[in-house]
DNA sequence: GTGCTTGCAAACGTTTTGCAGACTC
DNA sequence: GAGTCTGCAAAACGTTTGCAAGCAC
């Protein structure tokens, strides 16, 4: 599966500070805080989560700052979010993203390797001219033990 | 494509009336007129869509109201609603369902044709056992024109 | 009359924004 | 010092809920 747009490949904390200042930003606190985070973390981590990790090394960091953050760090490239049901969007490394498909009855979340796509994207691409990136949004559908 | 669990036909107005009342429900005109929005209206309606068709016909009828009937003709399996992107759930009745792809970059909506999808939803079941319905959430990308 | 349904207002959960002060460069 | 970034409060957004009055049966 492509990459999205932009996704820009940064294997540590200090490649993104770096990047940010290239781009006339600041090196923050905060922001070396929440990358610290989003690379130690596991994966499916919203705003809350997030906030809850930075301010356990920094306290008063506001969650409209994450908010702020997360949002520069996707223009960027670096992360993205995607939506695994009807809650909060949740937040990973590009580098790491991928797509999932979640059980309707029971909210089993499988993470799906990206091979499976390939039929599709294939299909898209030639019957629609469509280049898919199945990553956004989760597929809903049933699980193996709910049906 | 399967229909969604719980899916009903019904052809008309008065066939979802009869099955509400079947089940011990009113049959109140907030209910009718909402039926007729959404058998004559075109998909990816959202809510605040309806309830300006609704109030055509009928001023009063509040927001609210709309989104419990819309609710209660979900759990009838009458309707379904999706997510297209960031923004509100749309609806539509069940048995016009399907899913779609959108573009990142320009919002192009296409409605995918269900063989498409005949592939994945192969491979899902028998690598991983799981049933998928990929009319829930929409499938982001790039569309022709814009790649 | 029973009890489902409605309108209204108020709350909800998630995310965004305006602003004045604080910080990075 | 210029301009970015932050904390806070408040708003925005889509949706849900509590309640008392209203309506279908």
């Amino acid at each position: 599966m492509p990459k999205d747009i932009g996704d820009v490949d940064v294997a540590t904390v200090e490649d993104v500070v770096a990047l940010m200042r290239a781009r006339g930003g600041r090196a923050t606190s905060s922001r070396r805080i929440l990358l610290e985070v989003l690379f130690e973390a596991g994966n499916h981590l919203d705003a809350e989560d997030i906030a809850e990790a930075v301010q356990l090394r920094s306290p008063d960091v506001h969650i409209s700052t994450i908010y702020r953050n997360l949002e520069e760090l996707q223009r960027l490239g670096v992360i993205v979010h995607s939506h695994l049901g009807h809650g909060p969007a949740t937040y990973q490394l590009a580098s790491l993203a991928h797509a999932h498909f979640i059980c309707e009855r029971c909210g089993l979340t499988i993470e799906a390797p990206d091979e499976i796509f390939k039929g599709l994207a294939r299909t898209a691409r030639t019957k629609l001219g469509f280049s898919i990136d199945p990553r956004h949004f989760a597929i809903l559908g049933i699980c193996a033990q709910c049906s």
